[in-house]
DNA sequence: GCATTCTAAACTGTATACAATTGTGAATGC
DNA sequence: GCATTCACAATTGTATACAGTTTAGAATGC
């Protein structure tokens, strides 16, 4: 009954996901016979998804009572934002030592291509979407794979928390959000110019004006995961 | 038969610490059943515990082909030594401005109280120990806990060379490798005089110094790994 | 009422069985 | 000789069974 694409891949991808958007309430247990049942897989490759999603800090593990959903605190999440922090300047900088030209133009070329649907997305998912292909492709150009593969995991944690804080700032400053692209093009003119100072200023500005919103998105999360909307 | 403390974990630390050491060899298929035999479990267990290291970036995996040891390059320990330095430096950046006298004064005790082990330890590995212990304890005072399990992770990566490394430095200048020491004491004072441009700085070297040299240490590897010495 | 003990149900932990796939080496054709 | 095909051995993928542990709720004593 096996299949080409393995049937662990396919629970991992969904359970992430799930993860991801607190389809599990933070702290909450798992019950795994009802979790395999739904994924129509059974328990013994559900598992192995889920000890994958410990060992990257979506889930944790206690003996014997099984697998829960991580906890959602403004801490970690600060957290996070600092992590990210560490992570993007430090490829930033890098990027401005190594990167060659060529890379640096098709990256301005990426920042002007989507500019009109910046300017005029109304989805907060795809401007985060956008977001985040930026970040990622800064963190590309510094040539390492352990940078990137970090960037990723905070990325997928982080989400939820950020994508609440876009459709508040949306919500507050009416349908545009002028600030990120301006700062992306800060970010990007330090890089151009080989200023990795000023690069790495942008930035750790850019992130850190963030994360001071990050403890009111936690308090809206929770509002919004334990009193439903519709 | 299940235990009080279970055999995943039993079988988790130990396929760790094999994994950390290349016990497998880097590219190295691992066969399953010879190994769960060896480890004194059955499958089930121990693919979860593959399926933890994968996530961890220890091992790799291959649909349909099963798990394997994680590459062995050059270009993987350059990338995980500046992943360090982007860790460690955002950490102790943060531990200027957040630590508190108290606890910045504790690491200096610390410092002081190896400092004669340090001095007179022949073993590179307590030296290495001792090495790991101040870097992570500098982390810790950033009050991140990501970063420092961060660190945890490129630490428990990155040993086996770091080892070699060390073991290199010993045999070319002597018993007494000096500049280690003095290097964390440089990043100490940088860090208790609040001066972070300072400790980043001496961070910075003092790690990247470490790196200009991974490349001869990952072709000694190498050396061990295929020739052995006894 | 409230805490405590006991019992059964629910759940997790792991071994095992077997299906599906991949790897290997002999047999075959050129 | 060299590549190709085929069969079978070795290995991985997953379901299932059952042992062991935790949890929840009823029964009991105070």
């Amino acid at each position: 009954m096996a299949k080409r694409e393995s049937n662990v891949d396919r629970v991992y991808q969904a359970l992430r996901q799930m993860a991801a958007d607190f389809a599990f309430m933070p702290d909450q247990r798992i019950n795994e016979s009802e979790l395999s049942k739904a994924l129509g897989a059974s328990r013994t490759p559900l598992r192995e998804a889920l000890n994958r999603l410990v060992a990257e800090g979506f889930l944790t593990f206690q003996n014997n009572r099984g697998f829960f959903c991580r906890s959602l605190t403004p801490k970690y999440i600060l957290d996070l934002y600092q992590a990210r922090v560490a992570v993007e300047c430090e490829a930033l900088r890098l990027a401005c030592r190594r990167a060659d030209d060529q890379e640096i133009a098709a990256l301005g070329d990426y920042l002007e291509q989507i500019e009109p649907d910046y300017e005029s997305a109304s989805d907060p998912a795809e401007l985060l979407a956008m977001d985040e292909t930026f970040h990622l492709r800064l963190v590309q150009l510094s040539g390492n794979g352990e940078l990137e593969r970090l960037l990723r995991n905070l990325n997928d944690r982080i989400r939820y928390i950020r994508l609440i804080d876009l459709k508040r700032m949306r919500d507050k400053m009416g349908a545009r959000v002028p600030g990120e692209l301006s700062a992306h093009r800060r970010i990007f003119l330090g890089l151009s110019g080989r200023d990795s100072a000023a690069a790495e200023a942008a930035m750790r500005g850019h992130i850190e004006k963030r994360r001071e919103a990050a403890t009111e998105a936690v308090r809206i999360a929770f509002s919004q995961l334990y009193v439903p909307q519709d």
